[in-house]
DNA sequence: TTTACCAAAAGTGTATACAAAATTTGGCTT
DNA sequence: AAGCCAAATTTTGTATACACTTTTGGTAAA
C-alpha cells in the first residue's frame, strides 16, 4: 500500500492550506481535485482522508471536504498541549546537549532571520514552526517529533488565521534567546523562556476570524 | 465521506489486535478481511489505512498490512513522551479539581478492582489504560485527550507484548494511590507518583519478543 | 414577494474491473 | 537433493461504474 502520487496531493494540498491560498471553509470537490493532478477519484480520496487525520480538513458525510477552519477554543487547546510537550523537551534538551545539537538550531535561527529580512511570508512561518519540529528531531524521539508535528501543522493554520504579522519577527527574536539559553546549558531559564514563547505566540493571536472564499484551480496552480 | 462501516471494521480489527487475537507481524490480506466483513476492498482499505495511522498496523507498499509489532525502542519513546504529557496534565488536574470529577476517578478505579478480581485479562488490561484517558477527557481538553488516548493505545499493543501479567494488578494500586493525592490536592505527590506510575510500568515490560503466528478467520469470528 | 415543492444536476459512497507487482508453484539443471 | 528460472497464481494499486444523497434552479401557489 501506502502511493507516493497520494503523498505528492496531500503535500500539494496541505502546501495550500498552511499558505493559505486555500482559505478555510473552501469545499474541496473530489472530481475537480481529480482533474487538476490528472489521476481518479480513488487517489484523492486517500489524500483527503489523510488530511483530516492531520485535522487540516474537515469531512462531512455526503457533503464532502472542507478546509478547517479551527476554532479560537481548539487553538487554545493545541496550544496548552504544547506547553505541556515542549517545556519537558526543552528541560531534556538542555540535559542531553551536545555541541552539534546546538549549532543546529543556530543554523536554523540564522535561516529564519533571512526569512524574516527577505519578508517572504511564507517561507517565515514556516521556519518559524520547524523551529519547534527540528528540537524535537534532535532530541531522537521519532514519535516526540511527529506529535509535535501535527501539533505544530495545527498551528500553522490556526496562526496564519489569527496571527498578526508583527507577531511573526518576535518569535524569531524569542527563538534566538531561547537557542542562546540552551547552549549556556540554563535549564530553568530555557524552559522558562520556551514557555513564556508559546504563550506569547498564543496572546498575539487576534481572535477575529477573517473572511473566506476561494477556487481550487486559482489557489493549485 | 465517512462511513459507519469502515469504523466497525476499524473498531474490530482495533479489538482483534489489542487483544492479542491477531499477533503482531500477521499479514492482513485485503480480499480475506472483505470477505469475512462482506463488504468490498474499497472499505478494507480505508480501515487500514486508519489502523496505519494508528500505528496499529504496518502498511507495506506492494506486500500489504502486517500487524504492527513495535519494537523496544519505540516504546520507551512512547512511554518518554507519556511522561512529559501526564506530569503537566496531573499537574494541571489537581489545579482544576473538582468533587465531581474526584468522583468520576474514584468510580472507575473501582471498575479495575472488578475486572482486576474478575481475572478478565482483557478489560482489565483495557480499564487499566482508559484510566489515563479518562483523566484527560476530565480535564476538558480535547486534543490532549485524543493525542494521549493515541498513544496509549499503541502502549495496549506494547503491554500485551512485552508485559508480565503480575505487573497489571501493580498498576491497578498506584491508580488508586494518584486518585489519593489527587484528592487531597497534593500536587507535588500525584505528579511523582504518576510519574513513577508511567515508570514502573516502562521498566516491568519484558523485552523479550513473543512468537507470532495466526490466522484472520480465526481471530475475527 | 415569499414559500413550498419537484425535477435536474452535481457530488459522495461503495462495488467492481483491470493493470501492475509480488508471491508461489513446478519443472529443469547441476 | 538443492538451487534456480519461468509460468501461473495471488494480491495490491488505480480507474471506472453505478447507486444514492445532497444541492440547485425553476415553477406554481399563497
Amino acid at each position: 500500500m501506502e502511493s507516493s502520487t497520494t503523498h505528492a496531493i496531500v503535500e500539494a494540498l496541505t502546501k495550500a492550506i498552511v499558505e493559505h491560498r486555500l482559505h478555510p471553509g473552501t469545499k474541496l470537490a473530489e472530481q475537480k481535485l481529480a482533474d487538476h493532478f490528472g489521476v481518479s477519484r480513488t487517489l484523492v480520496r486517500q489524500a483527503l482522508f489523510q488530511l483530516s487525520q492531520n485535522r487540516l480538513i474537515r469531512l462531512e458525510p455526503a457533503r464532502g471536504a472542507f478546509v478547517a477552519a479551527p476554532s479560537v477554543d481548539e487553538a487554545k487547546q493545541v496550544f496548552a498541549v504544547r506547553r505541556m510537550l515542549e517545556a519537558e523537551m526543552t528541560r531534556a534538551f538542555v540535559r542531553e546537549s551536545t555541541p552539534a545539537r546546538i549549532k543546529t538550531l543556530k543554523d536554523h535561527v540564522a535561516r529564519e532571520q533571512a526569512a524574516v529580512d527577505s519578508a517572504d511570508v511564507s517561507s517565515r512561518n514556516e521556519l518559524l514552526g520547524d523551529f519547534h519540529v527540528r528540537m524535537a528531531e534532535l532530541m531522537g524521539n521519532t514519535v516526540l517529533a511527529q506529535m509535535l508535528g501535527e501539533l505544530i501543522s495545527r498551528c500553522a493554520l490556526i496562526t496564519l488565521m489569527y496571527q498578526s504579522s508583527a507577531a511573526a519577527a518576535h518569535s524569531h527574536e524569542e527563538h534566538a534567546l531561547i537557542v542562546k539559553a540552551l547552549a549556556a546549558r540554563d535549564e530553568d531559564t530555557a524552559v522558562r523562556l520556551m514557555n513564556d514563547h508559546l504563550l506569547h505566540v498564543e496572546a498575539n493571536l487576534t481572535f477575529d476570524r477573517k473572511v473566506p472564499s476561494n477556487d481550487i484551480s486559482m489557489a493549485m496552480s
